[in-house]
DNA sequence: CTCTACAGCCGGGAATCTGCCGGTATCTTT
DNA sequence: AAAGATACCGGCAGATTCCCGGCTGTAGAG
């Protein structure tokens, strides 16, 4: 369970967040190993907790969220379950970082107009002040984590 | 091409955003459609950009990057190249948006420790001022896009 | 109105993949 | 040296995917 991993695990990680419908048969063959015995390492993998799931990755923009922002949501209070109630109902909110520093979270927040937007402004707004910034581009495509 | 979704299409985008890794079988029983033609459209949403891929998701503390930050950089010239090469380079950036703002780039930066960060922001202020926080925690599980 | 074209869906069968089994080689433990 | 553990391989049964032909409902042309 504690077990580190090695170069061939690293292999397989990186070949799956490349494309997580590998089948296992070409997977092993990639990491020069057999289907039965590649099967065996991700299941392992699975069940360590390493490999979280599997997810499909959507254009934002061919399914009309045109409006990528992140917004930096300043929250003084301590109560966080009615923000965190919203973050669960608003699936604009796509991802939810608590950071330190004054801002206490930092979002990523997809609307399809800017009306949209300001509208889920206004919601967080209620929490505390916002800073937001309008995202011109993804510059990355993921790759995840490599070995260090 | 130009084709919008229907409500069938975004139980699919749905359901594979929850599971990347689901039967088309399985698939077309939940969204009440037969095998092949939640096949076909599957295969259409792909074709048409919609989905972009499958990817596995790792969890990070589990595979070594114990330190995750959110990383501004205030980037004031306009030779962008060698920071995008950088950022091919370094995996440990897992994510890049350019935004509006006195900050242009927002990264989502991920280490081994915090020695491996502060390496990690040396090469980044070579490129401009930055501004670092900590994350403690993601808040969300992902799920992606719903339908608007 | 009828006919044709087309899009979407269904079912079936071949090819492929997955999950499970037993067997082998290597390394550690006793 | 023997026993045990670990990782790997090959093979087979069952499940899944892929591809095909056929069916139905809608839209547009005649």
């Amino acid at each position: 369970m504690t077990e580190s991993l090695d170069a061939t695990d690293w292999s397989i990680l990186a070949e799956l967040q490349r494309d997580g419908r590998l089948p296992l048969t070409e997977l092993g063959r990639r990491v020069s190993l057999s289907a039965s015995a590649a099967t065996e390492r991700v299941k392992r993998l699975e069940a360590a907790g390493v490999i979280t799931g599997y997810r499909a990755d959507v254009d934002l923009t061919k399914v009309g969220f045109l409006v990528l922002a992140v917004v930096r949501l300043k929250y003084p209070g301590s109560r966080h379950e009615p923000l965190h109630r919203l973050l669960g109902e608003r699936s604009e909110i796509l991802e939810c970082l608590r950071t330190t520093g004054d801002d206490c979270y930092t979002l990523k927040v997809a609307a399809t107009s800017m009306a949209h937007l300001e509208q889920l402004i206004n919601e967080l707004a209620q929490f505390g002040g916002t800073t937001t910034n309008l995202v011109y581009s993804h510059t990355l495509p993921y790759r995840g984590p490599q070995r260090p």
